[in-house]
DNA sequence: CAGGGTAGCT
DNA sequence: AGCTACC
């Protein structure tokens, strides 16, 4: 059976035709066609797989690990291990007590803080961005690019002679009997994986796998197949051969468990099975689109796109635990998770526009998989504290909200055991400003920054409401009260007034640590613990539209913020956009929409953003790309470097390629990195709803009033 | 599934 | 909002 013909040698004078002519033109190519079908013929596919990502990453920042057995430790088990400790028997995923009994001198490093991964994961991806736009990440340790222009360009450049050799192995071959000139895109494709690969290991540190290929399942497939660190092409006689080895459909990447089971369900267990099974029947199970993929993939065929990635469309911090049954435990992990989130989420530079609280709840019957979601609009005014800076603004006014999704999924008075939870920003918006696209970038390779200067709150939290596993607690009176001011003396030992605390030299998370150590001691909150008259009181003092029970279990420095004249001003003062009881306080029907009234947003970002120029020269200075510089040197091809396709690439349409592709690596690297933020703004699939209301001058507003560096750089770009 | 993320489809 | 998939 002959598979893929779509994939075999083709005409190449047709396709270098097709290729000239869209180059040539750049602006039709209908869009319409977004992720399908399209691509040329004869695409050359890299992928990129780090090997033992996480302790590659841990050795790097440690070299004294590099020798001992290793393995990267999150909650119970070992997520990967490096190759001394694989040796001794170790294996990914395995628990720590049976990886403790293979290799007992096995160095374990908790792996939960993901930061470091994502930082190098990142530098990675910008290093590949930085010699081809289409970069499409899976994962933090894996990449894909799309290197047929590459290929292209040295082949129109590059003599005969000096190609015909592949580097690394080929698949089912012994390299040497092949003839690199019969397939000379893909031999020059395992040269420009080789270049990448040694790229990666001598400026971020870290090796790797890659496998070179037609499309992405193919390199996928093939690119593990010599492990650490080499690499492996795999011609197309030989697909069918990798097809066939595969032990069952679940080895496919596209059939995940369910879709295994479906299948088994059919009678199909091996690639052959499905290969051979009628189209007719598979789409009476899946439905036309899904059975021709999945019919496709069997056959080692996949359209596909490498579709660059871009900045991540959402920011999730999470925690699992054995078992959480009580809103005080709940409250805090929330105000955990949120803050660290908050974080980086400043860094990020982007506003996010909802927030998502994800639980899961224990089940003995093995049901556990299933996770619960509530979501809300976040109102601009409170997005905007979180680029501009004011964490603990936002923290003191999320928490609230976030226990409000919460009491969505859970009843107040009912017992519960959760097992996760995981707070999510998203619908993520990119303001005009040079402040964001800065700090984006800059993101992912920063370290911490400056501490928090002024602490406004010290988090307390209400310890004994937590109690019972009833849910009910904040409504019984609590003895065992201390008073307010013991409290207050307890808390902020740093001043004996309330209303400004200055706690320098902790950041916002170290110090909600603390508090929270401190707060162990105490026994109440300040609404628990008061008499009748007292929560009366506080109760008239609820701020609008706010649920009292929610306000009562705030820590009392945040609700003292809540009733501030600056809090309940900025409620009013934006009176377009919904108030804080739009986005949860109050219980019933809010709408579950996105906040999408995006004008006034518009305006203030536009007063925010459009600080002058040469503060944004200073953001552009070099060490944003610090780090991982591609400085001169290496592209020793440099001007063999291919230049993206613009047309059907996902590459902004207003580059020139030829200009781009002759700047220095490290400007395109930046260039890189700032076009990354705008991407998903540009991707067709779902960005396309979210966020932007229909007023399509997206493009401008981003193109303006960039920093001055980029400026200068712009001036290759035509204007769109 | 474990674990802490992501993304896309429905 | 949930499911499926990927690492």
């Amino acid at each position: 059976m002959d598979i893929s013909n779509d994939e075999l040698e083709e005409d190449e004078t047709q396709w270098e035709s097709r290729f000239l002519d869209s180059a040539a033109s750049p602006a039709p190519v209908s869009e319409a066609s977004v992720n399908k079908k399209p691509g040329p013929p004869h695409r050359v596919i890299l992928h990129f797989d780090l090997d033992c990502f996480y302790a590659q990453v841990e050795m790097l920042r440690n070299p004294a690990l590099t020798h001992v057995p290793l393995g990267i430790q999150q909650k119970y088990i070992i997520v990967t291990c490096n190759y001394v400790a694989r040796e001794r028997g170790v294996n990914k995923l395995m628990s720590v007590t049976a990886a403790k009994e293979k290799c007992p001198e096995l160095v374990l490093v908790k792996g939960e803080d993901l930061t470091h991964y994502r930082e190098m994961s990142y530098k990675v991806t910008e290093l590949l961005m930085s010699y081809c736009p289409l970069v499409e990440r899976l994962g933090f340790d894996e990449n894909f690019l799309d290197a047929t222009e590459m290929v292209e360009s040295r082949l129109a450049q590059t003599a005969e002679s000096d190609r015909f050799s592949f580097k690394g192995h080929v698949y089912n071959h012994s390299s040497a009997e092949v003839q690199a000139s019969d397939h000379p895109r893909l031999a020059l494709g395992s040269h420009i994986a080789a270049e990448l690969r040694e790229a990666i290991h001598s400026k971020v540190g870290l090796t790797g796998c890659a496998g070179i290929a037609t499309n992405k399942l193919l390199a996928k497939l093939v690119s593990g197949t010599f492990k650490p660190n080499q690499q492996t092409a795999l011609l197309q006689e030989d697909v069918s051969h990798v097809m066939g080895c595969l032990s069952s459909l679940r080895k496919v990447p596209g059939v995940g468990h369910q879709t295994a089971k479906r299948l088994q369900a059919l009678g199909l267990v091996s690639v052959k099975d499905l290969q051979l099974y009628p189209l007719n029947e598979l789409v009476r199970e899946f439905g036309s689109p899904s059975a021709q993929r999945l019919k496709n993939l069997a056959l080692g065929v996949d359209d596909a796109r490498v579709t660059p990635t871009g900045a991540p469309q959402s920011l999730s911090d999470e925690d699992s635990f054995k078992k959480m049954s009580s809103t005080k435990e709940v409250l805090d992990k929330i105000q955990e998770l949120l803050s660290s989130l908050l974080e980086r989420m400043h860094k990020d530079g982007r506003q996010p526009q909802t927030l998502r609280l994800t639980i899961r709840r224990y089940s003995e019957t093995n049901k556990w998989f299933s996770r619960e979601s509530r979501q809300c609009p976040i109102p601009s005014h409170i997005g905007q504290k979180i680029t501009s800076g004011s964490i603990e603004d936002a923290v003191v006014v999320l928490v609230p909200v976030a226990v409000k999704l919460f009491h969505k999924m859970v009843d107040r008075g009912a017992a519960f055991h959760l097992t996760l939870i995981n707070v999510c920003f998203s619908n993520l918006q990119t303001r005009g400003a040079a402040v964001s696209g800065k700090a984006a970038i800059t993101s992912f390779f920063t370290r911490n920054t400056s501490p928090t200067k002024t602490q406004v709150f010290s988090s307390q939290s209400q310890e004994d409401l937590s109690q019972d596993a009833d849910g009910r607690c904040w409504d019984h009176q609590v003895s065992g009260s201390i008073t307010t001011a013991q409290r207050r003396a307890e808390t902020t030992p740093e001043s004996s007034s309330g209303s400004e605390v200055p706690v320098s030299g902790f950041t916002w998370k170290q110090s909600a640590v603390v508090a929270v150590k401190r707060s162990q001691k105490e026994t109440c909150s300040t609404a628990g613990c008061n008499s009748n008259e007292t929560t009366r009181a506080l109760e008239r003092q609820v701020p609008p539209n706010v649920d009292p029970e929610v306000f009562q279990l705030l820590p009392e420095e945040i609700q003292k913020e809540l009733l501030s004249p600056a809090y309940l001003n900025s409620l009013s003062s934006t009176s377009a956009s919904p108030s804080v009881a739009d986005i949860g306080y109050t219980s019933e029907n809010k709408p579950s929409q996105p906040f999408t009234d995006s004008q006034n947003t518009e305006d203030v970002n536009e007063a925010a953003g459009e600080s002058d120029a040469s503060d944004r020269a200073s953001s552009w200075s070099p060490q944003c790309s610090a780090g991982t510089s591609v400085q001169g040197e290496t592209v020793t091809e440099g001007e063999k470097l291919s230049s993206p396709r613009s047309s059907d690439s996902g590459f902004p349409g207003n580059v020139d390629p030829k200009v781009f592709a002759e700047l220095p690596p490290d400007i395109r690297r930046e260039l890189m990195s700032e076009w990354r933020q705008q991407k998903p703004l540009l991707k067709t699939p779902s960005s396309r709803k979210a966020g932007r209301s229909s007023t399509g001058k997206e493009k401008d507003r981003k193109t303006a009033g960039r920093g001055s560096q980029l400026n200068n750089l712009l001036k290759y770009f035509k204007p769109s």
